[in-house]
DNA sequence: ACGAGCATGTAACCAGTTACATGATTGA
DNA sequence: TCAATCATGTAACTGGTTACATGCTCGT
């Protein structure tokens, strides 16, 4: 259940109404955590029943927009989580399935879905290295700067290692059988 | 919604009883794809509702145990989800949150956990590897056999990746701060 | 014959998904 | 003034999780 403090963690990073934190799990946060709108809206609503963050209406805006910031108990949680003990990451990799029934009842078009995912991941690895030579060069020295790096130069290695293999499984796919 | 058919392809390689499935979902098909005996016994009724797979009773066993194997029903759907669309996988990874919190909120215990999980991946990638060596030299030419061992090939690279990933996080962090 | 443990479930809950709804403001 | 769009939701559903329950048989 890391969404609430995902959500923290942002509103720590610049505090922001509930449509921007969306915007912001569109981009950068949502990198490595996907959120949709209602989830956020939902959460928010708890977080603030919680009294961990504050939101009061920002006025000259659309609608009845509301700028949430984190309360010190919310600071407080947050320090509370992080230093908590994880479990690996459960694993669901449907492609890995597909390939496996692929092999019992193929062939069949898989291989156009691998190929459409291999550009897929060719292109987020294209944004991500975008984003370093912006934001990484010359690398920092900072040590929050050099965990952000850190957590980009993950995701770059992860979207060449899922291109990489989309492409090994291609070949594989497309020789002759024999 | 890959269950069901996680559980098809695992009923064509081998048919068997829900206590067998969970077991290797304990092992080889859960290293990509993790299950509960509750979701496979709860997911093996509702492809037997559907025609699609059919269980006979095993006399000779514990309990009222029984075997189920894949109807002709149940292999075309396979092949039909198999050759269908894939959206990208969700990436939702809390050590990535945990980290970007600590560079809010740190420092905190955050070194310890990272340890745990470095230990966990090495161990995953050991067993990998044991089974790639036992099951796969030499290299196999049978197309299925190439294709799980690639399966397995990405499961030992992403285990490295991870590893490899946390022994970074944690040099960071125990670094002096400027 | 009886406890340990195997095989199969039930029930309640929660996070995430999908589809739709409402109120306010901006711009043509 | 009214359509487009922004901001904030509500409702119903689904897959996965957690805790507990039941019936059977094997070994002692």
């Amino acid at each position: 259940m890391s969404l609430p403090h995902a959500l923290l963690t942002a509103l720590i990073e610049r505090p922001g109404a509930g449509s921007e934190l969306a915007g912001r799990f569109d981009r950068s946060i949502g990198y490595f955590w996907q959120a949709t709108h209602q989830q956020i809206y939902r959460e928010l609503a708890r977080l603030e029943a919680a009294g961990l963050i504050e939101g009061t209406a920002v006025d000259g805006a659309r609608g009845r927009k509301r700028a949430f910031r984190v309360l010190p108990a919310g600071r407080a949680e947050l320090a509370r989580w992080t230093a908590e003990r994880q479990e690996p990451l459960p694993i669901r990799d449907e492609m890995m399935v597909r390939l496996r029934a692929e092999a019992m009842v193929g062939p069949t078009t898989l291989l156009n879905t691998l190929a459409e995912l291999a550009q897929h991941h060719r292109d987020r690895l294209k944004t991500y290295q975008d984003i370093e030579k912006r934001d990484f060069t010359p690398p920092p020295t900072d040590k929050g700067q050099r965990l952000r790096h850190l957590v980009l130069k993950a995701g770059i290695e992860y979207e060449r290692h899922r291109a990489a293999f989309c492409e090994q499984a291609m070949a594989l796919l497309s020789s002759p059988s024999e």
